[in-house]
RNA sequence: GUGGGUGUAGCUCAGUUGGUUAGAGCAUCUGACUGUGGCUCAGAGGGUCGGGGGUUCGAAUCCCCUCACUCACCCCA
């Protein structure tokens, strides 16, 4: 390929039309879902002011320090495509003072994001979540609903065998207490650790619990569990949590070592993994996030919400074969044979369309054989075929492409004959 | 940011120790079937062999540089 050609830049990618609908249909069944359990969807645009990523994602985390796409505009305001959708979602909860008549709202939305990271399988620049906030209560029930709610969202799409994983990070305090413990317990032991862990002990301890490293599970296996750490309210909590999930049969599995990558969390963490991803399993997640709504400036609303990743569904769907979604409404081709059979014919297309039956036809008259297979290719139900012969006897002929058949009626019934016909097979 | 791998037709890929007009399958178009798709058969179109430089009588093949893509690490969904 010429390196002067204009390409799709790195990390980005389209989607053709032989993708689209298992998009469409993702999206679909995401909102369907999301709407069973009583979520509106909520659209932000794609770009935020910087300074509200940088304070609610955390200034030491990856995502502001090196993956962010900000710019300057011209206004000399510092832009940032979003990198997640948690943040925009509670700056126009806040923006629009909803909390003032509306004390719990439940909220979900769906669109890109952008991260600049090296792409990789499952992994682009330009990437798609689909993920809910419930905001204004720390119910351990909203907890539960959020949960089943992504359990039963991969459910539906054909996922029965994500596995969950639970934990909770606790209060602020509860968070500090832990993080003190660890590094006791690490310092000992540094030299046993990796690299990247060594550093991580000063700069985000949490994350050593999280090291694929042999050496380092070994000396994180006996660590202390953040789950003993945890304060009353903050047990009782997880208990019930633990207790609801139960109750309404969702699968989870209790992991003090799962902790996540943006600052905001606490309490409730989880994490939705699956096989078919390989090492960086990890195809949603999300967590309670207490006090970040506070912390932006608004009032104390406490908070929950989850993403999952859609080019990682995509992928395991397609590993699972699970990737090929029923066609669409059934769709009629016309053959013309003859100029003025093509003449007709657009008149009868127009007409057609007008009564809301998919109709096409080739853009010039080809041979019949031709027609035929575009025909066949669009997938069309039935073809209209006219000729000479027919116009001179004032029918069309209508072939039922599955089966094969032939029919020839009365040009001014084909309207009502396709309707009957195409109503008859859905 | 770090480390591997791969670049040949729209797609998937062959291409021998360097050898002259660069191949196959799929896809597309045309025909066999002068008005009928899927199957079969025949034919056609489609390539600056990623780019640049070097070695050589001769380079897709060997050497150097470069670009792109890809997988993994880091981190995240």
């Amino acid at each position: 390929m010429s390196n002067k050609s204009i390409k799709a830049i790195k990390g980005t990618f389209d989607i053709l039309p032989s993708e689209t609908p298992l998009w469409t249909h993702i999206e679909e069944v995401s909102r369907k879902t999301f709407e069973q359990y009583g979520f509106e969807e909520m659209r932000t645009p794609v770009f935020e002011a910087t300074e509200l990523f940088v304070r609610s994602i955390g200034e030491v985390t990856d995502i502001v320090q090196k993956e962010m796409y900000t710019f300057t505009d011209p206004g000399e305001r510092s832009l940032t495509l979003r990198p997640e959708g948690t943040a925009p979602v509670v700056r126009a909860y806040l923006e629009h003072r909803i909390h003032v008549n509306q004390p719990f709202v439940k909220y979900y939305y769906i669109g890109p994001m952008f991260r600049r990271e090296r792409p990789q399988a499952g992994r682009t620049r330009q990437f798609h979540q689909v993920g809910v906030e419930a905001i204004g209560s720390d119910s351990p029930g909203v907890d539960v609903e959020t949960i089943a709610l992504a359990y039963r969202l991969f459910v539906q799409l054909g996922i029965d065998d994500v596995s969950i994983r639970l934990n909770s990070v606790g209060c602020k305090p509860c968070k500090e207490n832990y993080s003190g413990l660890l590094r006791k317990f690490l310092k000992p032991r540094i030299s046993e650790l990796c690299n990247d862990c060594k550093q991580r002990i000063d700069r985000n301890v949490f994350r050593v619990l999280d090291c694929k490293e042999t050496a380092c599970r070994k000396v994180v296996a006996e660590a202390p569990s953040i789950l003993d750490s945890l304060c009353k309210p903050c047990s009782e909590h997880f208990d019930e949590v633990c207790k609801l999930l139960e109750n309404i049969d969702v699968p989870v599995n209790i992991d003090p070592r799962l902790v996540r990558g943006l600052d905001y969390y606490t309490r409730t963490v989880f994490e939705l993994n699956h096989s078919a991803l390989g090492a960086k399993d990890a195809v949603g997640a999300g967590g309670r996030y207490d006090n970040l709504i506070e912390e932006m400036g608004g009032p104390a609303k406490p908070a929950i919400g989850f993403a999952i990743g859609l080019e990682r569904t995509i992928m395991i769907l397609k590993k699972k074969g699970a990737d090929k979604v029923s066609s669409d409404k059934d769709k009629v081709y016309l053959i013309s044979l003859g100029q003025y059979a093509f003449e007709l014919n657009f008149k009868l297309l127009e007409k057609l369309r007008r009564c809301g039956i998919n109709a096409s036809m080739d853009p010039e008259p080809r041979s019949t054989k031709a027609q035929m297979r575009a025909a066949d290719r669009i997938g069309a139900a039935i073809a209209i075929i006219r000729g000479d012969r027919e116009i001179e006897e004032g029918v069309v002929m209508l072939r039922d492409m599955r089966k094969g058949n032939e029919d020839t009626i009365r040009k001014d019934n084909v309207i009502d004959k396709l309707l009957e016909k195409l109503q008859g097979e859905n």
